[in-house]
DNA sequence: CGTGGTATTGACAAGTCTCAAGACGAGTGG
DNA sequence: CCACTCGTCTTGAGACTTGTCAATACCACG
């Protein structure tokens, strides 16, 4: 294996597009936070709002940007604060289990929502990390909910999200139930894959923000059968890894193993 | 074993009381199904909103009664109709995998809802079925959206039974990556323990309106696991089934099995 | 050039799935 | 009342996949 993805000067090996995009992330929370100047909007809750509704809403926005790498958001426990949404760089979500076993339920990248799951119970059930500077937006929901004219807002656009959400959730349980340990893997990649399209990146080669143990954790499998999945699957060919960065080389082959689940490719309207 | 569940008149064998009110549903769907007079108003979206919007909502609603066993709802891949409520009886929700296999990825009872999966992709993503005699309510979500007043109604409660149903797919993520057979069906007798404690229905007694090839399938274990994670469980006195009905001779015991994913109690507000 | 965190690989044990046989209960028809 | 059947459920034995434990490789960092 060579050097790390991203920083490699080999021309031969692809550079993913998002190893640049992501570890600059500074750039864009460093820019204004103002609404209707974020670089987001396309993929924000308010997207297709009218701009009187969204600059209302700006107002009970709490701006967080450009928070370091491996920094808490929120934790297991703390009061409901409200929902998030990414607009830079990557997150995580986790519970920990009582035996101190921690299970990511959760990768987050621009343009995703998390944390509603502390509505319920008032207190947020995931702890919340970045896995790489990142900013974000946090909506305080309960507040929200009292003004009529701001929830316009971002009411269709939030349900949609939802949606995807649960979606998402529920081709997890079904990868977690049925699917062995390459399956699982490439049903994974395949979803990273798709979610790096939309947002205009590189589908075919990227980087991984996150460690082979939390690939693990959020895979349900053991480290060791997370690498063994990677060998398997370079062994047949269907991906190229080199450290975090993920070449996909046959997308056919890797889309039909991951195919279980996602049988029919849904997409944001 | 001796005969079945809520028929039985063996004095000695405990009778679940939600046998009889399950299977007697058709009392509740054959009433009148105007919101003011619904039995199920405490747990239904429009907890705690004000009669006047009520009203409003209800022209809005599909109101579905006494529909027989086994009678299919939606399919997977119909257009997206709207929500459901569970007024009375029970429904599982389910995909068919692409090798024609069925997972089942909910069990929902009065006061529960299911089918926002659908809104994203516009088309439902689940099959749901009933499992007994059940009525139901359903929301026209894409027309309720557009109606602000309306909307009013349900709102606060929407969110909280969404943030309800986050958790609940995490928690059975949880249940799929880490636990085993036997583990499983505690978590899984412990919900619905709960579930039908808050219908102020008997939590230690009950009986399950599903076969034990839809508990399999919803635990993502064979049909031969679960038979035998019901024998470990009867071995160790912690229930005592017969058939189709589950007594919980040691509750502690139980909820100290299922503790993995229920680590606190979350009680809805 | 060590050092520590991360990732890979191998050998064995544990748990679940598959296949197969049998038990039980409800319903049917004689 | 019985024998029969069908679907559901239980139980057993072997195969398979993954988890666990242990050793080693790799890379970034000081």
């Amino acid at each position: 294996m060579s050097s790390l993805a991203g920083i490699t000067v080999d021309p031969a090996v692809p550079t993913p597009i998002n190893a640049v995009q992501l570890n600059s992330s500074k750039c864009h929370a460093a820019r204004s936070v103002r609404c209707d100047a974020c670089w987001m909007q396309r993929l924000c809750l308010t997207a297709g709002s009218n701009a009187v509704n969204v600059s209302r809403l700006e107002k009970l926005i709490d701006h967080w940007r450009a928070m370091p790498k491996e920094k808490y958001i929120v934790r297991e426990g703390d009061p409901f604060s409200g929902i998030f949404l990414v607009r830079s760089g990557s997150v995580k979500t986790c519970q920990t289990l009582v035996n101190g076993e921690e299970q990511i339920t959760g990768f987050h990248f621009p343009g995703e929502i998390f944390g509603l799951e502390g509505l319920f119970g008032n207190m947020h059930t995931n702890t919340a990390v970045t896995m790489e500077t990142t900013s974000l937006c946090m909506l305080p929901l309960k507040r929200l909910l009292s003004r009529r004219q701001e929830l316009l807002a971002v009411e269709p656009r939030f349900l949609l999200l939802l949606s995807e959400l649960l979606n998402r959730k529920d081709d997890r349980s079904v990868m977690l139930s049925k699917l062995r340990a390459h399956e699982r893997l490439a049903v994974f990649l395949w979803d990273l894959s798709a979610r790096f399209e939309r947002r205009r990146l590189s589908s075919s080669c990227f980087y991984l923000p996150m460690s082979r143990t939390d690939v693990s954790r959020y895979l349900g499998l053991s480290l060791e059968s997370v690498s063994r999945a990677f060998a398997l699957l370079e062994k047949d060919q269907l991906i190229k890894p080199n450290g975090r960065t993920i070449e996909i080389t046959d997308k056919l082959a890797l889309a039909s193993l991951a195919g279980a689940v996602y049988e029919s490719q849904r997409e944001i309207a």
